[in-house]
DNA sequence: CTGAAAGCGCTTACAG
DNA sequence: CTGAAAGCGCTTACAG
């Protein structure tokens, strides 16, 4: 029972074993069954690969065929909750039909996003799903003028030609002001996401838009650089230096919203006593969060894996014109919003 | 300025436009210096790459050298908060020396584990990260016998034969029962992760064990059979039905503390006030929760890391003997622990 | 320092 | 239905 070498076994292995050209083993095994094989030898041929344990070479199949049955994604950071949703969606549906995926952070730096595109290049990769974009984004031009199939999802970039699986912001706003107006607030502020995402950008023009709407004041806006605690405590505080006449807050992101409630503690701020405040995609676990906290769910899961497929069929050359998808989300009420304060 | 073809410049393109042999350029371009060209052609190949946009073919790379520069990580499920800092720490320090990383989510399966091997195999890992191991390991059996350079991380398999980078489960549970006994608890529980798991197996040893030494009773064990929050809920019903007199429950992590949370608000135990509860790995946010959870804080990314560098240096033919690393958790003291109640 | 050749393990037109 | 050949884009002993 001694094995004789570690070498892996290769296709001309198993051709040497049945005694057949090495072509007739690659045809047989290959599951495109345009190229008939006898089922006889077929079936001799993947007994003997059964025996000597062979599996596929895909690297060198990938070269022949000048395809890898891989695809990359783009994201800032996997730590960030949002994402490892995403990914796995994303994983789910390309792995059921043989392809994998390589995902790079990029920590929202730009070096970072151009070495991981070159790199999923060198890897020959199909196509790329991008989490990163920014309304005007280098790596989306360049995987346009390289010709490789991306699709953008979460974010969006200013063009409106390109394939994206997104949420509609709109309605996200639209539901959390309609909430905190029923709940009789008046002065709502907002910490709006980076201006260079749509996502930043997005929920802010709605915010403006729909408040005046209501005939409230819009412009209770504070920018936070990024979709992090840090930017959403540096926020609030700008806002407080501003303004101190608000009850309620619309956070971008969740994130930035949790980052808003630790400036809010510093000052003694109660929540939702004083000040009611709605997070931004719904990332795990804060609805244990004492007050737990009222957000906007985005459906990541859901998200990914129709992005995946989005791309799939640009690879597949199957998808001409390009799709902009916008998911809805749904406001979840919790309890870091009350009736305003008189 | 219009573009040629779309198809990617090669080594010979660039080779034909400086007037050079492609091995030439395949030398001048390659990292590893032994093999000198003079230093005004290389910048000529330098200029000529640069000009046609060229990058190398990673998948030729490969296939030549028979390395892939690739590692694999097997997970049970990116969506459990323990694992993306984990892969985050791997992808970090691999992809600064240019590898880079393919994650495959089991769910615990084993017919997932055994598809995402081969997967990887047939890419030509150089090596793999396995978070997903059990006491035995059917996984990690092959990975020995294919020789294929492995290591484990967090969770341990009974042989020591093995690299590993894994926790100090004695001094994570030794802590935290110190510290539930200085607050003067007796009835200790403690809800096991599951026993073919080293890191539930280690854990209810150590808990039995050193409640024995304390001559406090160490039987008030029961076993999850995931690390989930609903297994969590459950075997806190089951403790339950068994005894009813505990004020202290030792959770096997922090989502089985979530479950037995749940399963006790619902029959009107409050935390901490009847009973404290400390979780198991400090998963992210959960120090906003009500009440704040008592955890055992390991260092997810840093043995991620460490993992990595511990395989880097197998795969390098560095390491001969196996290694397993085991790092100090640290207990970290919240709001969900308290005095035991008279 | 540079060139020419061989080969990594597949796939796929082209014949038969 | 099957074989023989060529080639995917590199790397690397072997010469010179």
């Amino acid at each position: 029972m001694k094995k004789k070498s570690r070498r892996k076994a290769t296709i001309r292995d198993v051709a040497e074993l049945v005694g057949v050209h090495h072509s007739t083993v690659s045809r047989a095994l290959s599951r495109n069954k345009q190229s008939k094989i006898s089922p006889s030898v077929v079936r001799k041929i993947e007994r003997a690969a059964e025996k000597l344990g062979y599996f596929p070479n895909l690297v060198a199949s990938s070269l022949k065929q000048n395809r890898s049955f891989a695809i990359g994604v783009l994201i800032p950071d996997l730590m960030n909750p949002v994402f490892p949703p995403i990914i796995r969606g994303i994983q789910d549906t390309v792995e059921s039909i043989g392809y994998t995926v390589i995902t790079a952070n990029t920590d929202d730096e730009e070096r970072k996003e151009q070495e991981a595109l070159r790199m999923m290049q060198g890897r020959s990769i199909e196509g790329v799903i991008i989490a990163t974009a920014r309304r005007e984004d280098p790596i989306v031009e360049e995987c346009i003028k390289r010709e490789i199939p991306f699709v953008l999802v979460n974010r969006m970039v200013d063009r409106v030609d390109v394939n994206a699986v997104i949420v509609d912001e709109d309605f996200a706003v639209r539901s959390t002001l309609d909430h905190l107006i029923n709940l009789k607030h008046r002065r709502i502020a907002h910490i709006a996401g980076p201006p260079h995402t749509s996502t930043g950008f997005e929920r802010a023009n709605t915010f403006k838009n729909y408040m005046r709407l209501h005939n409230l004041e819009p412009d209770l806006v504070v920018v936070a650089d990024k979709f992090t605690a840090e930017e959403g405590a540096r926020g609030l505080k700008k806002l407080l230096g501003i303004d101190n006449s608000f009850t309620a807050v619309v956070a971008g992101s969740d994130l930035i919203a949790l980052g808003c409630i630790d400036a809010m503690a510093e000052v003694g701020l109660m929540v939702p006593e004083n000040v009611s405040i709605v997070g931004g995609n719904d990332i795990p676990f804060l609805s244990r969060m004492n007050p737990a906290l009222s957000s906007v769910a985005i459906p990541k899961y859901e998200m990914g894996s129709q992005a995946a497929k989005v791309l799939l069929e640009v690879i597949a050359g199957e998808r001409e014109t390009p799709l902009v998808m916008r998911m809805q989300p749904r406001l979840i009420v919790r309890n870091s919003t009350a009736p305003a304060p008189r």
